[in-house]
DNA sequence: CCTGAGCGC
């Protein structure tokens, strides 16, 4: 099962490939997705991750309030995404 | 180039 997680107060500097690299280090990572500005184009500091569940809760517990370029970073578990039809299997 | 809330198209 895969989880989404929230990682929040990145600095501006910080790239997918330096997050993805921080959540390896307790597993498989899915997919990195950082977010910015969708007019402005600039970094909005955040950003999600996406790997197993019980890796996920480990990565949490270990890199939520980690130093990362001078910030401290703010990880939890992410909110549903915005909603998607799903249609049934069956 | 620029910036600091906070949950992604």
């Amino acid at each position: 099962m895969m989880k989404s997680i929230y990682v929040g107060n990145l600095p501006f500097t910080a790239t997918e490939d330096e997050v993805r690299g921080l959540f390896e280090a307790y597993g498989a990572v899915s997919s990195v997705k950082l977010i910015s500005d969708r007019e402005t184009g600039r970094p909005r500091g955040f950003g999600f991750v996406e790997m197993d569940d019980s890796e996920a809760l480990q990565a949490i517990s270990e890199l939520n309030g980690r130093d990362m370029g001078g910030r401290t970073l703010r990880i939890n578990e992410a909110q549903e995404r915005a909603p998607r039809p799903q249609r049934a299997r069956w």
